[in-house]
DNA sequence: TTTAGCACTCGGAGATGTCGAGTGCTAATA
DNA sequence: TATTAGCACTCGACATCTCCGAGTGCTAAA
């Protein structure tokens, strides 16, 4: 985009005020700021116009940027906002208070972002397949009750309880630790197969589907590992924008953040660490064209990632919004211990099992 | 409420259009259904709104319920909606596709009520404490790295991975064992105190803080066995209403909603399985005001409760939200096995319990 | 006791008028 | 040549006004 560089002086001006006001941007009220008169201004929105950087409601309302006008602030004119002292030192606070469990991490930071920023934030977890089997545990509670604990390649450990009317003995679970340890360590969920079972129920001498209630545990325990979950805070903030005064354009925008499955095709950033900005029609969803999303993706550890979205009126502050998520991106791996698995942080209780 | 039959029906018939329509009701509205003459009604809703149970926007608007009234027809003049034999086998099997896991049987089932109703529901678990912990298990992975697994009072089971860089024998795992299963069964949290701790220490000769690590956990199971958690679903369909179409009133209520400690303050039906309705003012916060909540209560297995709330305008369909909580109660009775405790039912995917 | 009729009230929709912010264009100026 | 001041023009926002009709309360007749 080869514009003067008063030009972008200008675009740049008019974007932050429209950003700032939501008002139509008229040349008297960036000249002052500028050093030019109006009327020289005038001319030079006039040719942003016409390159299609700016919109005009109506003849004789300010100006507005157009969303190939903010696609140009964000790529060129952006001023890298770092966060002040205070800033960060609020984030911290809020995300040392509220991190407490893995489970939630993403939803956490979710909210904060939300609380943070005033728009609403999507989270979402898209942990990988490939997940395996490290080790599986036998715990004979009574003649009916078996506790089954799994270990998984990432170190989380997940368990269950089993009730069989039938009894067991310790023999029959020595046997399924065994079997189960050589057979289905070291497979992901889809090579589990139903011959396998079989093989094995038959190798123990189970006609009880035992095997079976086991082998279906592990699959369970193998797809949840990398579950593809969804979280949404701060609906309510949406409302608070001009953009979305009109209850019909908001309950639609609210919609669709609500529906999970419309979440997950939601595009993610090429690099983890990565912001990446959508603006208005560079959405594909319908129901997005007017708006934006800011999202960037974060290491969970493990190979699970994270997505972090927050959805506005094009006219979003996207350099204060970019900022602080690359902020929590950095700070998320920290606590995350650098390359960390899950489970080294994964704990509300005390006690030092922190490597 | 000592009032004719007539003006009973009135009533009835006021309220009930007024919840289909959201329009003030007027004399002509409703005098076909009655058999009787507009001017006679006019003369009967004279009087009810002497009485406080009706009110008028203005003179010459139709009528309106006021608070009153609709307490009133709540109490006396509710025809008792039963659903449809259509609408029982869809929330069935709504139901049954989506309750997977226990982890998150209440807000799944406030998902489908938001569904099914068109307002915001919200969904409390309620855990009650004086859980205690029945049995330890340990299982010792490498000389580094131990299992904890901890079996509830009420079949729950949590686990938690622990590493030691000091190294762990198997004569520690069963002195562990031991003056675990003696030592802390039985207990609640609070009753886990640093001197027993201290004193297991000596007991096992331990200086590493393993026993404090394994406390520590016990008690953070213990609490979060009992957690009070919040959801919140179907938040967007508040704008369909016309009470809400006032963007700032809308955010107001979608923000008390959002806040996971208000709506914990939130009252609950005297007994479970019940359904209680508030109605405008007589919601303490100041934030409903004007709005109606209907709120229902289930047993979750165990001492664990649920609540489930739906909040919407007073000009809500109290009888058909009532009957829709009603029924759930009863289908999420059945799901849970009867008085069966809560990993009964958990035979598909995983327990509740993972880390 | 019920009903029909009638004058009255008041909110809502539409039409009209005014105001002012912002524009484009032109001519003067550095 | 680039910038600026001035001016006429446009058009949305807002306030005012009018009119319409739904719904009321009251009264008198059935």
């Amino acid at each position: 985009m080869d514009i003067s560089d008063r030009k972008k002086r200008i675009l740049r001006a008019i974007v932050e005020s429209y950003v700032e006001t939501a008002e139509p941007v008229g040349s008297k009220a960036i000249c002052s700021d500028l050093g030019l008169s109006s009327a020289t201004i005038r001319n030079e929105m006039a040719e942003l116009t016409a390159l299609g950087l700016l919109e005009q409601p109506h003849t004789s309302a300010g100006r507005v940027p157009s969303s190939k006008g903010y696609r140009v602030y964000v790529n060129e004119l952006m001023h890298d906002r770092t966060l002040s002292a205070q800033e960060t030192f609020e984030l911290n606070n809020a995300l040392r208070q509220r991190i407490t469990k893995l489970d939630s991490l993403l939803a956490d930071a979710g909210r904060l972002v939300a609380d943070f920023t005033h728009y609403p934030v999507y989270a979402l977890t898209a942990g990988s397949s490939g997940m395996k089997i490290r080790r599986f545990d036998f715990i004979l509670v009574d003649r009916n009750t078996l506790i089954v604990v799994i270990m998984l390649d990432n170190d989380q450990v997940k368990n269950k309880l089993l009730h069989f009317p039938a009894g067991i003995d310790e023999a029959l679970v020595r046997k399924l630790s065994t079997v189960f340890n050589s057979g289905f360590t070291g497979l992901e969920s889809s090579e589990m197969t139903h011959e396998l079972v079989s093989a094995c129920e038959t190798a123990c001498g189970d006609s009880e589907g035992i095997v079976a209630s086991v082998a279906g545990f592990a699959i369970a325990a193998l797809d949840e590992a990398a579950p593809r979950q969804a979280y949404l805070s701060g609906a309510a903030s949406i409302l608070e924008h001009p953009e979305y005064r009109d209850p019909d354009k908001a309950q639609r925008i609210l919609a669709y953040l609500s529906d999970d499955t419309k979440l997950m095709t939601l595009p993610a950033p090429d690099e983890s660490g990565e912001v990446k900005i959508l603006i208005g029609p560079e959405n594909v969803a319908e129901e997005l064209s007017d708006s934006s999303v800011v999202v960037a993706s974060y290491d969970l550890g493990g190979d699970v990632k994270g997505l972090l979205g927050v959805v506005g009126p094009t006219r979003m502050d996207y350099a204060n919004i970019s900022a602080h998520l690359s902020y929590l991106a950095r700070e998320l791996r920290i606590f995350l211990g650098g390359a960390g698995t899950l489970p080294q942080l994964g704990s509300g209780p005390p006690g030092p099992d922190e490597k």
